[in-house]
DNA sequence: CGAAATCCCATGAAAACCCATTGTATCCCA
DNA sequence: TGGGATACAATGGGTTTTCATGGGATTTCG
């Protein structure tokens, strides 16, 4: 997969008083290159208490993933119960949001509290797909690099945010 | 099959008096993108107490795929068998029902029995298909992930029932 | 005729849409 | 190279549309 095809940098943005916030530009690029939806899919991640975003085209191919690896031990029971657990998983709990002309998604309420996304919300990069995270939760993380909390501080220093 | 049309997200919806449900419009925006009917399958689930639905032009894939199975092992009476078991649950064993103006379809009272489908309707996307459950059921199941019973909780809850 | 299905309209809440403002990075040209 | 002029990103706020849902009226079919 090509470079601008990944996502990367990293960004903080406002929630509104609706619950909307922006996709910054450079994310929305890479979703537009990727296929031609103006949608992203949302997750809570499974690791990290933040979400994962990816874009649909990246949600059919986890499908397809697990559609072959079901294919190849079609007979076995447990895996049957596997795939119907995982596939639920990965549709079932994540939610398809379209972005509007001004490039900002309506927070779903139950992802931002998934999420625990306050009024700011922190955008990260990360190649496959990106997080966002409420940036104070990352900075309290034991888990999260020190070069990356400094990303974290800087960008609510820009803000004139206190951290 | 790379399927861009994926089914996705939950949504609890209200079953009302004379047996009616409004299917979630953003599964329906999948069902009229992947053909143009305004029309479900409905159908027991194999493994789980719930209904499995998806759309006609869905039911006519599952046809050829089962078409395909059986011409691997022709030889095997077997085989021949269980693609006739397989064929009549298919097919025989479900019931198509379109759905109305403002998206909603009358539940079919023997669906309605076979899923155990209350007052509450609790609808998962998985993909290829989308799930119908009495969200009790779903958070009584010990297969389900825990993660998924969260989202059931949360729905339950957003509606200001118990669960 | 009667039960059930379909149609029609009403409503409140939420979501989507449109327009305006501001700040910042970029471009252009003397 | 300075200094506007421009384009675009992020954000605020108002308006319109859609969604889920309830209830009555009308039709259909056994």
């Amino acid at each position: 997969m090509a470079l601008e095809h990944l996502f990367q940098g990293s960004a903080l943005n406002a929630v509104d008083a609706k619950g909307r916030v922006s996709i910054p530009a450079s994310l929305r690029g890479v979703i537009e290159r990727r296929g031609d939806a103006r949608t992203i899919v949302l997750a809570k991640h499974e690791a990290f208490p933040c979400l994962s975003a990816y874009d649909p085209a990246y949600a059919a191919r986890k499908h397809t993933k697990l559609e072959r690896l079901l294919e190849k031990k079609e007979t076995d029971a447990d895996a049957q119960l596997e795939y119907q657990q995982r596939n639920l998983v990965a549709f079932a709990a994540t939610e398809e949001v379209p972005y509007d002309s001004s490039g900002r998604i309506l927070m779903p309420p139950m992802m931002r509290r998934k999420g625990q996304i306050a009024e700011l919300a922190l955008f990260l990069g990360t190649g496959e797909t990106f997080q966002i995270w409420n940036p104070q939760l990352l900075l309290d993380d034991p888990r999260i690099p020190e070069d990356l909390k400094d990303i974290a501080r800087y960008r609510l220093e820009e803000r004139g945010a206190a951290s």
